[in-house]
DNA sequence: CTGGTTCTCTGACTAAGGTCAGGGAATGGA
DNA sequence: TCCATTCCCTGACCTTAGTCAGAGAACCAG
């Protein structure tokens, strides 16, 4: 990798967890420790069961349960037994606990506040884009991609959302019928699922037509997903999945009501070429020879 | 502030410290605890004395005592009197401490790496660009600008500088002459030090000439802090500063040698000027009529 | 030479963060 | 019904981070 950008992301690392982090830390946690801290900020005015807080915080079961306890004793929440559950307990924050947390997060606004105040206004905006864009490209960056099996939890959720989003964009609708997800496992195809701190937010399959022709099948990035490239990922780690598996023809079909789609392909090298099924939702043909 | 701006550098935050603070500690950390990690960086190869590392890092000399001991048992430095002050004490890297720091800058450049793997290239270089621009925002957030005493040692290498940069660009040389800098103090006037994590970085003068009247004097910008609007902030806080003090008309000399001064106090709002002294280096007068 | 100051070190102590083993209640499937 | 599993809790223990007081050596100004 090229080291003049790899220093140049230290740089910004040391800029910026120096002007952040260390002040998140000590600032947010005036008062109270930052393990209670944190644990308050995470419960959220809804509550939350003990098991999901200990997952998202990836905290020892022991650990939490005092850190609990002491939140408890000083009025901050009420744990209470899951109504279908009576193992699983449940959060929430007492009036005393909110005023605690909405404190947190003035304290939260102080600290962005206090970035900008120095600032004139030009460079308030200035300074408020690049963020995005270094929050966009961070996003993708934490993005991974792997092979799923078509069955799993996470792959269901995406080819149903896949369908779905068809089902909403095509004038006529979408069903996927009887197509049966089993032609994307090994050895017919694949999936690959692409997930965000372990949520499903995309997919992309590979259907082997066997002497060196592979077909691409349910691509789908999740709509809060859209504009970070993960479409143009998807498509990569598909074309390099196939090369791996001895294809050097890819070819996949689409439809006019997905503009989007078709711009991703030809932008990735796909060329248009006659039709080579009769899918009946399918208007456009692609193709592209791989190495 | 406008809680939309504030909203989205929380957001960032957010974002950018789970992606590199988190992982920055644990990660840089591992086999050895933070403060050993931190202490062994900040030694680099030319070794240090305890008291500036102390300074640097802000530690407990107890504390930071305890981890040198640390190190020293595990023969990663050598602590050793200073030469010309027996109490000083340096501390040096002995070859297996430089292969220690050495094994934290490969890690440090592998979190970077690992930010960038995932991206395209058109994506890194998007990315780059725009922490680039962060960054540059974030120590031009950092910088304090306090009214300092001009015989303060931080406000003389301001002045300094100064006086070096105008002898430097002038055709004929500058001297600053027997002008003492005395006017530069309550009550006649003041000397305003901009500085980055205490280093002194840029200055800028009012001069109190009575009836409404102060003049702008000795403004200069470091020349690494240069493009961060910082001369732009200088002037605004002197203006402020002088309304405060019961100005309402601002004025200023300068030189064609500089024309990025010119710049600047043109888009500030100043106006060219007759004449309204005979300093023997002024070549353009400036001035503006203040709230 | 003296007394105050600087610099580092040691001892004593505290809080926070975290790990591990095991126990008891609730649950669900055979 | 019984047995394995899930979920949370408690007790015991450890490391790291950090604070504070004071001691001792070296230095410096008068």
């Amino acid at each position: 990798m090229d080291a003049g950008l790899v220093g140049r992301v230290r740089r910004f690392n040391r800029t910026v967890t120096q002007r952040i982090g260390v002040l998140n830390d000590a600032y947010l946690a005036r008062g109270r420790s930052l393990g209670q801290s944190r644990v308050l900020w995470e419960i959220g005015p809804e509550g939350i069961e003990v098991r999901s807080l200990r997952a998202r915080l990836d905290l020892d079961s022991g650990y939490l349960s005092r850190l609990l306890r002491a939140l408890e004793t000083d009025g901050l929440v009420v744990v209470e037994a899951d109504e279908t559950d009576a193992r699983v307990r449940r959060i929430r924050l007492t009036p005393a606990g909110a005023v605690e947390r909405a404190e947190l997060d003035v304290r939260s606004d102080e600290l962005a506040a206090s970035i900008l105040r120095p600032l004139d206004d030009a460079q308030r905006d200035r300074l408020v884009v690049a963020m995005a864009e270094v929050e966009r490209l961070f996003v993708a960056s934490l993005v991974e991609v792997t092979a799923t099996d078509p069955a799993h939890a996470d792959a269901r959720h995406c080819l149903r959302a896949y369908a779905a989003e068809l089902d909403r964009r095509f004038p006529g609708g979408f069903d996927l019928g009887t197509a049966h997800p089993a032609h994307l496992s090994p050895p017919a195809g694949l999936l690959l699922v692409a997930r965000l701190h372990g949520e499903p937010v995309g997919c992309g399959g590979l259907v082997f037509r066997g002497e060196g022709v592979a077909e691409i099948k349910r691509v789908w990035v999740a709509a809060s997903m859209r504009g970070l490239g993960l479409g143009r990922r998807l498509v990569t780690e598909l074309e390099s999945t196939a090369t791996e598996h001895g294809a050097n023809l890819l070819r996949l079909d689409s439809n006019r009501a997905l503009p989007e789609a078709a711009r991703l392909y030809r932008s990735a090298g796909y060329q248009e070429v006659a039709p080579f099924n009769d899918d009946p939702y399918a208007q456009l043909w692609f193709a592209k020879t791989i190495a």
